[in-house]
RNA sequence: GGCGCGUUCGUCUAGCGGCCUAGGACGCUGCCCUCUCAAGGCAGAGAUCACGGGUUCAAAUCCCGUACGCGCCA
């Protein structure tokens, strides 16, 4: 049987970061094992959906550098053997299998109104009863039921549930649970405002579409049981299921917009990379045996499996992202780096800026960068004006002997050539021998005065890529400003 | 409230009855390298395996409770 995994989101809002995680294993796993990976957008909630959700989400998964064998081309349209993968598409694919189940016995009408449901509530409560709908509809004498048919009474359909026995999930992560048939309840498949329910859709959807593993968060495992029963209500075999554990912010709780960036564009935005997020979120509740941290795609693919899954709920550590982040950026090229990091200094504005080729700038403080972002603070001085640190002046600049040192070396390189990394470093060593000096004496105080600052590249590359002219002439600006 | 799930260094995790004096990774500390900052190399601190009972010659690993956290049901 060829493996067929699905992604289905709700375009309520944006992909975040616990959704990019289940569309990563979900197409690790079909990529894995040579199937298929399928997008169906669950959008039966129609207040809430939204056609610019419906980008994000596809943006953020392209983003991220996944694909996808079927499911929307974009917010209107979609391809696939088993199309329309929009469910507000299917609602008469919906209809006619609630109209199956109720011939079959197995869903009924609820004519309870919102406020006697609200009331059994309460009292359930009050009564220290679990606040289930009880199946009061579900008993209705033939007399009662058409007494409210006669009254044009709004109505709902349930799911009817068994009374007896246990449903027992078998999932791929956590192993066989097993739930009471008698404590859940029957669930509404059909809205008393005519449409189909999350539960009901999802079903129906992932047997016509033949998926065979449901991957998806920990929060649907409650839910389970009650879509086994509608399986095989419909006559038809439930998939596998594999619940994923939750991810969690730093202080314990579900991982929300108040512990930063949730959004997968955000990270984008921030200056990660797609891999180093493909990489992360797979370590983020999935490992190997041998603890691998790395890993190219062609590796997850490779290893990736349900079983090495983790049961308990892990915590986003943004700490470690970052860490994995500088990694992947000192692995890439640094034409690539260029490209990627060209939306960020445009943002800067060192775009158009005169100066030297972003390459040389780039590669010289690539080890440095952990976020995209931070690249334009790091070379800007190659490209604007010098700003000096406050520790750059006090602790570098107003030193004694500091204004002559940089006075002389700019009358020492004012006509040096080749004005090239080993050329300046032998002669500047030269420099420090004439005038007795130790090289911490004259090297600090020349980067300090060329750039501003106290932490820089490597010097006499620096240099180098600076070009004669810019040093000598900030080597006396320098010496100026010290008065 | 009911049901379900979870609990190994600060964090991600290895572990599936003896190899565990609990391994790796991030972070942290120190040293080395060195023109600064990084990167890199080396070393180190850091977990009575939530707690309490069992089972067993032997338990982080199996069983039962308790606590705490989380999810679903509204």
């Amino acid at each position: 049987m060829k493996v067929r995994t699905r992604f289905a989101p709700s375009p309520t809002g944006f992909l975040h970061i616990g959704g990019a995680r289940t569309t990563l294993y979900s197409w690790l796993f079909a990529r894995r094992h040579d199937g298929q990976f399928v997008l169906r957008i669950e959008d039966t909630d129609e207040v809430r959906s939204t056609d610019r959700s419906v980008t994000a989400i596809l943006d953020s998964i392209k983003w991220l550098g996944l694909d996808w064998d079927e499911g929307p081309i974009d917010e209107k349209s979609d391809k696939g053997p088993y199309a329309p993968y929009y469910q507000m598409k299917r609602v008469d694919i919906y209809r006619k299998h609630l109209q199956q189940l109720v011939a079959a016995g197995k869903a009924y009408k609820c004519y309870c109104t919102k406020e006697e449901l609200d009331e059994m509530r309460f009292l359930a409560q009050l009564e220290k009863r679990p606040p289930r709908y009880e199946g009061r509809c579900r008993r209705l004498t033939d007399s009662q039921r058409a007494a409210f048919e006669a009254a044009g009474k709004k109505f709902s359909y349930r799911f009817m549930m068994p009374t007896e026995g246990a449903t027992i999930v078998d999932d791929r992560i956590r192993g066989k649970v097993s739930f009471e048939n008698s404590l859940q309840q029957d669930l509404v498949i059909w809205k008393t405002t005519d449409g189909p329910t999350y539960n009901f859709c999802c079903v129906i959807d992932d047997h016509l579409m033949e998926i065979t593993h449901v991957i998806r968060g920990d929060e649907h495992l409650s839910n389970t049981p009650s879509q086994i029963q509608m399986y095989e209500a419909l006559g038809w075999t439930p998939p596998i299921f594999a619940h994923l554990s939750m991810i969690l912010g730093p202080d314990g709780s579900k991982l929300s917009k108040r512990h930063g960036a949730t959004s997968v564009l955000e990270f984008r935005d921030q200056g990660y990379l797609p891999r180093t997020m493909r990489n992360y979120l797979a370590l983020l509740g999935w490992s190997t045996p041998e603890s691998q941290q790395l890993f190219t795609d062609e590796d997850l693919i490779a290893k990736f499996d349900l079983a090495g899954c983790q049961k308990s709920p892990a915590t986003f550590d943004t700490v470690k992202l970052q860490w994995m982040n500088g990694e992947y950026i000192r692995q890439t090229p640094v034409d690539e780096l260029v490209t990627l990091a060209e939306p960020f200094l445009e943002k800067a504005g060192l775009k158009g800026l005169p100066g030297p080729d972003f390459k040389k700038t780039v590669a010289l403080e690539r080890e440095k960068f952990k976020l995209l972002s931070e690249i334009p603070s790091l070379v800007e001085f190659f490209y604007k004006p010098v700003v000096f640190t406050p520790k750059a002046m006090n602790k570098v600049l107003e030193v004694p002997g500091a204004k002559q040192v940089l006075l002389d070396l700019a009358e020492a390189l004012k006509d040096f050539a080749p004005f090239e990394d080993k050329a300046l470093e032998a002669r500047i060593r030269k420099f420090c021998e004439e005038k007795v000096l130790k090289v911490g004496q004259v090297f600090h105080p020349l980067r300090a005065a060329v750039t501003g600052r106290t932490e820089g590249p490597t010097l006499f590359l620096m240099l180098e890529i600076m070009g004669r002219d810019m040093v000598v002439s900030r080597l006396k600006d320098a010496a100026a400003k010290l008065g």
